[in-house]
DNA sequence: TTGAAAGCGCTACCAG
DNA sequence: CTGGTAGCGCTTTCAA
């Protein structure tokens, strides 16, 4: 493969040239760019990334970090934050932190950012203090989806505001015993979604003087199966709730199978809302509230592009953006059977 | 941020030294190398990639490319080699090359791998004769999964054993009427599975003296959306199938949904049956055959490693690593219904 | 065992 | 508009 040198050479210029006209630059005559660019041809001549980085302090390469990838809401967001980025001639180092266990995970290290990436999307991660010294330390560019960090461009849903929508939906429908599934410990390794859709869930509850027992507030990882377990024991009670609302979709599939396996039938007996509009959810029939995945990681990957192109001139702040939810109602969900 | 310069100085070495150090190379006095790692440490230092790179030759980055990302088995399976590469101190240069039709894809480009990656690991998507081209050129390392790629490893299943396990657990149960969903138009850009299992399906049919009517051979674009789709008129039909072998999970997961809307029970009225074992499999009850997707990418990531670390002593040619899959019984498959 | 110095391939500044 | 050249930060001979 041929450099920069041998593409100066065949056209019969300096090296300096070479590189203006390649990049587009100005103060190059056409006839010269013309030679340049013919030379380039048909040597195919590609620059080193790897060169270009270290001459001029830019890698073309975004980390995007995630908590884990097999979660339909986290391959949907990285998948458009990769097409995003790269329209942009940007690149995606991809950072799973899963860890063994469910509230565990890896930590960002500077061996991981440090001159390998020009900034960083953080998909839903709550960093902790010394990871955000580290981002600071580095002057990185931040942004995040879903759980704000410091005081970065974040964007996101009203996670209490979509809760607020499926659990008015149920209550409109007339249901008083309402369970929910997806309360998780309030470790710091979670991120805030969880707490702040269980308590959105219970304020809604209140502001119709009702109260969810606290039996029927379901732990879960937020994954179908452990909603499966978990809820079977619920539904299986002789007093059971007429409606469960699920923290996320994929949660809500798991009550769905709970229910089919109680011999209970969706949504005559039982009605079942979720949070998400997973790709599955219209399969399976699924009420729910839909979040528009694929804009918040277009969006996060056009924030960060911005502060990386604009370069000098720095955001003055803080930019937060918040998506609306829609309620899409399917068939899991209809009014409380006759007593 | 400092430099080798700075640590040079601080510990009172040369910087080749302490490249030689911190590199854990020999020919080190412990004496100097302790130094040297303190003096590291209390500047926390941490060695510029890019530099290394452009000195080396050795980015310490393997693309992975994939055809989706928001499909269960590439998300899964990226996640499994991002894993083990990490652990190596590898990192996951991610390649989605999702188009927008369904059969059409993007290219590799020479501006992708060049410089950039150590080595490329490529997640069932098919190869053509010019980026074959290009990655010989650039004498890329390449694992494949799933399709294979010219001479080079491959790590994959046997799709055909697989299929005849699925097609023969039905016929055991008794079962003739059997229809088949996810055939794909065999256009350049589609990976060799879904020929090799529909062409396993008839195969083992015909062996049992069965055929399946052309139109009980669905085609669909492997979603599960789809599947309940193009299933439903088949189902709506006056002669139907006992039984459905779907080509992947998530179709099985369409076709379950297609049945439970058309009024008909499974298995009592239809039989269901996938491949994959998909998250979502146990939840949802389907019958499926498993492959360990991890595995595939553990051991893709293995090779690939392998080839990487061990630098001059190139493997002498083709490893090829197929898994064996298992039959999994859930509920979802049962005799045909009594005439 | 250690140091000096020549690159790796490109960018960016300064002359011309 | 173009060329010369000094780095960018590290690795890697080759001497010492």
């Amino acid at each position: 493969m041929s450099t920069i040198t041998d593409v100066a050479r065949v056209a019969g210029v300096s090296v300096a040239t070479v590189s203006r006209a390649l990049r587009g630059l100005d103060r190059v005559s056409p006839a010269t760019r013309a030679k340049v660019e013919q030379a380039a041809r048909d040597l195919r001549y590609v620059a080193s990334p790897t060169a270009m980085s270290l001459a001029s302090g830019r890698t073309g390469v975004v980390g995007v970090v995630v908590p884990f990838l097999t979660r339909w809401f986290f391959a949907t967001l990285i998948s458009a934050v990769e097409k995003a980025l790269r329209a942009q001639d940007h690149h995606v180092l991809l950072f799973d932190l899963e860890g063994e266990r469910f509230d565990a995970r890896l930590r960002l290290t500077q061996s991981m950012l440090w001159k390998r990436v020009d900034g960083v999307i953080v998909l839903n991660v709550p960093v902790d203090q010394r990871e955000r010294e580290l981002l600071e330390l580095l002057s990185l560019p931040v942004v995040s989806v879903g759980t704000g960090i410091g005081s970065w461009p974040n964007v996101r849903i009203d996670d209490a505001a979509a809760m607020a929508t499926a659990t008015t939906h149920v209550l409109d429908l007339g249901h008083t015993e309402v369970a929910y599934v997806g309360t998780v410990s309030p470790r710091s390794a979670h991120p805030r979604t969880p707490a702040q859709r269980a308590e959105a869930f219970q304020a809604t509850m209140q502001s119709r003087g009702l109260r969810c027992p606290p039996r029927w507030m379901v732990p879960c990882d937020w994954t179908a199966a452990a909603a499966l377990g978990e809820t079977a024991p619920l539904l299986a009670h002789k007093r059971r709730p007429t409606a469960v609302v699920a923290a996320s979709d994929e949660m809500a599939f798991g009550v769905m199978a709970a229910a089919r396996r109680a011999g209970l039938e969706v949504p005559g007996d039982l009605s079942v809302i979720g949070i998400d509009d997973h790709a599955l959810s219209g399969v399976l029939d699924l009420t729910t509230v839909r979040q528009d995945v694929e804009e918040q990681g277009r969006r996060a990957a056009q924030i960060l592009l911005a502060s990386l192109l604009d370069g000098a001139r720095a955001q003055p702040c803080r930019e937060e953006q918040v998506l609306d939810c829609e309620l899409v109602v399917r068939g899991s969900t209809a009014p409380p059977p006759q007593r």
